[in-house]
DNA sequence: CCTTTGTCCTGACTGC
DNA sequence: TGCAGTCAGGACAAAG
């Protein structure tokens, strides 16, 4: 489940690749979320990464003719390889360079994405709403923006057109540190508490793309594991657990067809 | 059958 | 009444 952070984490594995240049693309299955291009060999044929950069989810190579960008979905994992290695089952795409390095995309499930488009503003991307991390995301912002929403906290600060990136987990997560119910209003959240809540949301993800950095190496090796994903959650998937702060059992409700954990005792 | 994910789409509804 | 914005639900992909 690659959220915010281990895109970033995934981004900056890959930056030994700007300025290399593409000799081979090899696309054994083009069936992801949307067909990968038919003549993506074509058009990326000797082109070079000239910068790797990340909008929400997406990791995005910027190349001379046009821009590529990757979405690892629900199971997507991009990796280096030092050289060809023969793939696996879920292997869908290869990107060969020319120092003999491979970007080899794996996702078993498939709902990940490659697209190429020629101008620098794809249309997934101009609908998305602020970055987390940076600075115009911040509680003035989240207050503002949810004065007109009566839709619960949880379902608001997972919605992209606002703010990109706070998946599943961190929304669970922020919102447990930040001491709010998951069922609470939008427009019923104080200003106070809509700084809190910005602010745990920029720390939590912070801390996880800190952890995973940590382990970068291990993450592209053979078979590595970001230490993201061994990082303890205070709520997510405790269901009937003790809360680590009050001891009280963790619960679960779904939300737009979504599990959400909270502590009753203490979000409120 | 259930579950997991992010994103898009549709139709219904709300408020100005 | 019109219209833009919002909301709930479903669709979709594959696999455990």
């Amino acid at each position: 489940m690659p959220e915010l952070p281990e895109v970033e984490i995934t981004r900056r594995g890959l930056l030994s690749l700007v300025d290399q240049q593409i000799s081979a693309v090899t696309v054994r299955n083009a069936s992801l979320r949307w067909p990968i291009p038919a003549d993506l060999d074509v058009v990326l044929h000797h082109q070079h990464f000239l910068d790797l950069s990340r909008r929400a989810k997406y990791i995005l190579a910027q190349c001379e003719n046009g821009i590529l960008l990757m979405h690892l979905g629900m199971s997507g994992r991009l990796m280096l390889l030092p050289e060809f290695v023969p793939p696996a089952k879920h292997d869908h795409l290869d990107i060969v360079f020319n120092s003999g390095q491979v970007l080899r995309l794996r996702d078993p499930r498939r709902f990940g994405a490659v697209l190429w488009h020629e101008d620098t503003q794809h249309p997934l991307l101009t609908c998305l709403g602020v970055e987390p991390l940076e600075d115009a995301f911040n509680g003035d912002y989240l207050y503002r923006h949810m004065r007109n929403r009566s839709a619960p906290i949880k379902t608001v600060i997972m919605d992209g057109h606002l703010v990109v990136g706070v998946g599943n987990i961190y929304a669970s997560e922020s919102l447990f540190r930040a001491g709010i119910a998951p069922r609470t209003a939008a427009n019923k959240v104080s200003r106070v508490r809509c700084e809190r809540l910005a602010q745990e949301i920029k720390t939590t993800l912070s801390a996880a793309i800190e952890a995973g950095g940590s382990s970068l190496r291990d993450f592209f090796g053979a078979d590595g594991n970001p230490g993201y994903f061994q990082q303890e959650y205070f709520v997510y998937g405790r269901t009937g657990e003790p809360c680590k702060v009050c001891a009280t059992r963790i619960k679960t409700l779904k939300q737009g067809q979504r599990s959400t954990f909270y502590c009753p005792n203490c979000q409120l």
